[in-house]
DNA sequence: GGTTATTTGAGGTACGCAACTCATTTTGAG
DNA sequence: CTCAAAATGAGTTGCGTACCTCAAATAACC
């Protein structure tokens, strides 16, 4: 005999009863089956919402048996923020097991929007959710939609395709994280006017434009004593980033700000340590990896924009799962963060 | 029969016929139960290790039974950081439940060590997990050790305990902080040299003690133009730190910088303003609250330096469940950051 | 009214583990 | 060697859900 006694936590059994339906009608309603009236259905969800019930997830998960699949679609080569989320992925391993998650990583061209919409095309079928580093292409967007149709779950990573029907996006809002860089240039360069400098991958990529668009915007409108040099395209390269940032720094004594918007960190600073000026010259990047963190110790860079990549790893996991499910997604937790990194908060 | 075709994931089933003894055996080893000979315990161990077996946490959770629960113990009065962390307690609500997980709010006096002591010797039994925002005395380590040696697991939250046997803490370093909050006004104030003015809530309070520490250390070996004029304790109450203030602003016209390092901050901006110095100061404070957001937006406050309550209040919460389930716990997914919070990364 | 289609009920099995009982074997002490 | 104690095996039950089958009831149609 069962007492009602303590609020000892409601089961779906309890929902039918209290529904006046079978079990299975509930398992119908719960699932989508087809079967069952709308009247039916209604008075099922009510029974759900009026109690507030929520499944067993324990129960749920127990009962599917069969072990979910992800996959990460990110840039191929020797890629160092690959190589973060991967290792973040491995110190995961103990808690996707637990959980009998199996999470692969598909390397890929993410640059050439056929080579990726193939990937992602080869991934149809074979997995319950997929997190993909997207370019926005027609093209890629076709795929990622094909996905979705297919039931996957899709989030985009870092680089986000609005016009697509992915499920959510995990990443930071790129403009911002240029409004503030130009927040920390400015006001670090304090009262002293000049030039200030610039530079990018390239402004095709999305996430770069909207840094910039960002960066120009607080320029413009907060620190008129700083004159924004036209951008610099470093291509992410240490080599060409350096050669563009050294004959620039020789034809303008008077820069006294500089954003790196993309990679090719390493050349930049080389050129503004050559020129001997990096005191001088306020230096902003972005990603906390061994080199900006040497570079912030040693003073030669002043903050750098970061947007933790552990968090994104996890938080793109614990997405996927949660769609799969058919949980809510904690969209506050899993919200990446414009962190400002300097010398003394360095993690 | 059950063929051992793809890579199903094992079961406590396997790992006992791997190692040669019965399921009961490995469930005695696992559970720390006795009646195994040492050997016997070393083989399972072995097995175990060996094939990275991991628990299905569902099937766990699931045999298990009973739900777990958890205690909050929080400042009471009209506390805003408790009622952030009750709200965001509260947005996880769905996710706490389908994981069967009760989460209560005890409210209590905090500062008073013998209450608080009795408070946490109160919960002894009830709850399978305690997250207490401890002040640091002999009386609440010996109850914190105390609930710990009763089997319950404990975490300290934003104010540490580190003499007690707590099994974890959820906050910031607090030196660091202040270090991070020293750097950003010495920055923030450029090449001007004058005086630096702090204000505390006391100097008895472990975390306040703490970041003045850090901050005094940066200045001292950064910024030796700037002179940290004596801190003014404002038991984090408005009038009081506000009157301060003002006095001190009277006294000494060549204030340039200005560290808030915890409450109070209404009254700290209101003389600050009063004074009509606000852009001439850098002002540096902590937490986003709805005022420091306006004070950011207006310009009248320069930066915050913030500990996101909601990843507090949700890494307790998973930091607890980690614990009780016997789960290895992703220290780097629940350490707290220090955010440095300016105008344009408000969150 | 009869027939078919739709909807619902009843029940079972399986998932992986915890927690227990009770029988049996092994071990160690005397 | 004997006998009690310790160690281990074998088995059962239940947790909450998914997913399945088959029968029964109900509704819809002509």
């Amino acid at each position: 005999m069962k007492e009602p006694d303590a609020t000892s936590p409601l089961t779906l059994r309890d929902i039918a009863r209290q529904a006046g339906v079978s079990l299975a009608t509930v398992d119908r309603v719960l699932h989508n089956r087809p079967g069952v009236r709308p009247d039916t259905i209604r008075r099922v969800k009510e029974t759900i919402a009026r109690n507030s019930f929520q499944p067993h997830v324990a129960g749920a998960e127990l009962a599917r048996g069969r072990a979910r699949r992800f996959a990460f679609v990110m840039p191929s080569g020797p890629n160092l923020f690959m190589q973060q989320i991967q290792s973040y992925l491995g110190e995961m391993s103990g808690w996707l097991s637990a959980r009998r998650l199996a999470v692969e990583m598909v390397a890929t061209d993410v640059f050439d929007a056929s080579v990726l919409a193939s990937s992602l095309e080869a991934l149809a079928g074979e997995y319950d959710g997929v997190a993909v580093v997207a370019l926005d292409h027609p093209s890629v967007r076709a795929a990622i939609n094909d996905l979705v149709d297919g039931g996957a779950k899709v989030v985009t990573l870092v680089s986000d395709v609005p016009s697509s029907r992915r499920h959510y996006y995990v990443g930071i809002d790129n403009i911002a994280a240029g409004r503030t860089a130009g927040a920390l240039v400015g006001r670090l360069v304090g009262p002293r006017s000049g030039k200030v400098a610039i530079v990018a991958g390239s402004q095709g990529l999305r996430d770069h434009a909207e840094r910039i668009f960002g960066f120009n915007q607080v320029m413009a409108s907060e620190f008129p004593g700083l004159n924004v040099l036209p951008v610099l395209e470093g291509r992410d390269e240490d080599e060409r980033s350096e050669q563009l940032m050294s004959r620039l720094l020789g034809r303008h004594p008077d820069i006294v700000g500089l954003y790196n918007v993309g990679a090719g960190t390493q050349g930049v600073a080389k050129a503004l340590i050559d020129s001997g000026r990096e005191k001088q010259v306020v230096f902003v990047g972005h990603d906390v990896t061994v080199l900006t963190r040497k570079l912030l110790l040693q003073g030669a860079m002043d903050a750098a924009i970061s947007q933790n990549p552990g968090h994104e790893a996890r938080a793109a996991v614990r997405v996927l799962l949660a769609l799969a499910r058919g949980e809510p997604i904690l969209s506050e937790q899993e919200k990446i963060r414009i962190d400002i990194v300097m010398r003394d908060n360095l993690p």
